[in-house]
DNA sequence: CGCAGCATTGACAGGGGTCAATTGGCGTGG
DNA sequence: CCACGCCAATTGACCCCTGTCAATGCTGCG
């Protein structure tokens, strides 16, 4: 069976986090059941109870909330080797929806394997710790940028982390198209698809990225991370 | 010597985890100073290593990042009885500043001494994982409220938002009056001090809020809770 | 090859930003 | 106890960034 997923988790892990062979040894030892689904489909809803913590094997996830009148805000996306509810150990209901944003492959893992590593392996325990600070650390920077950010560089500072985030796990957004439509660039921004759009389009005229088809690649990343100002501390990506 | 911020600690942390007689009794235990600060003084800067973790004895915080052309935005407001900075036993830097919003007493306690209290006590341990998770939680919903609602509703859903994290302590804002200016609101919601103003008007004018001289106070709960949709469902307030 | 859904564009409007002047509250010093 | 000065709040004028609506192009898929 395919463990290229799992092996993705432990090398997120590690990137912030010492582990032992042992501590390895007993993530691989973890049962999980692999599924496949659809772009689109729900894996958690706002409100279920925790019961299972899936792990991103391949493609991308999302977590979003919905105003009372409609309005979708994406508050987090996730990568291959990504965990996906870490939380779910700690409360008792979900206070978000997570999604799935293109096809993925996910394994599910009980909660109480999980529970059971989180007290017998300490190193574990502080991983998880770790990357539920990380994401919340990103959420923070997710204030900043649209809170203080206009679109534009909003849009840069986007690209620039995506690209980053992606690069811990060995490849880049420079190598690789984004796989959001506009919509979603929307909600995941707090612009309207339409602004998104003429954003986008000033971005390709500076020179920072190109736009062929329906999909964005980066084509000057030393521009993009200008425009956004971006730098990537918040990422913790060498912290321990 | 003054107790009572840690007592309101353990009020908060037994509001969303079990703790045993000895939990508590290690947290008693536990060796602190405390401090003084004025209103604005600096507790943690970008950047920063972690060295300790400080416990907010009365008065409010708040972290804050700012935008390379000076924009601020606040991304957290902590209150009496809130851990300020749980996050540093798991990372090197701070991604953020973390400020004084009015006077302030804080015990701070040394990092080593809460990594022991982590390691050896398995309920605080989770205690502390389950009130970071409840920030982050925090953190999405702020990104729903400045991302998808208009500075109108954005500023009722903060203000039914810090009524019921008082209450959780006991007081509530119907009670007291807000401890911000409009600057500082503004910067809490993404918006402009100007317009901070604006819609504190045009809420008064519906009968949701008192403003007398500087101050700000709650009249009419349930019409606030209705402009902003608010659920505390995100607070986890009775979640284990 | 035709359809469905996303992307693109223009026109227009409005929420919210900016600037600047004025008011008002409050602490401080005389 | 009052006057002064500072800082926050308030207000009006103006404009731009961004949202909305609607029409038109694309493009990938069945």
């Amino acid at each position: 069976m395919n463990r290229r997923g799992l092996d993705l988790m432990k090398c997120k892990l590690l990137s912030h986090s010492p582990l032992e062979v042992d501590d390895l040894a007993a993530i691989d030892a973890l049962h999980y059941e692999q599924r496949r689904l659809e772009a689109g489909s729900y894996i958690l809803r706002e409100g279920d109870p925790s019961k299972i913590c899936p792990v991103l094997f391949s493609g991308f996830a999302f977590r979003h909330k919905i105003t009372a009148n409609g309005g979708r805000q994406i508050v987090a996306v996730k990568m291959p080797g990504d965990a996906l509810d870490f939380q779910s150990i700690f409360v008792r209901h979900a206070d978000h929806c997570l999604q799935a944003l293109t096809q993925i492959e996910i394994a599910t893992v009980r909660i109480e394997d999980i529970e059971r590593l989180f007290v017998d392996y300490p190193n574990i325990a502080r991983a998880i710790v770790v990357d539920i600070v990380i994401e919340a650390s990103i959420g923070r920077e997710w204030l900043l940028n649209i809170g203080r950010r206009n679109g534009f560089t909003r849009i840069a500072h986007l690209l620039c982390e995506i690209h980053f985030r992606l690069a811990i796990t060995g490849t880049g957004l420079l190598a690789d198209k984004l796989p959001l439509t506009q919509e979603q660039l929307a909600d995941l921004l707090g612009l309207s698809p339409v602004h998104v759009n003429r954003c986008l389009k000033a971005l390709e005229l500076r020179g920072a990225i190109v736009r062929q088809g329906r999909s964005v690649r980066i084509r000057d990343l030393g521009a993009l991370r200008s425009i956004a100002e971006f730098t990537d501390l918040y990422l913790h990506s060498d912290d321990s």
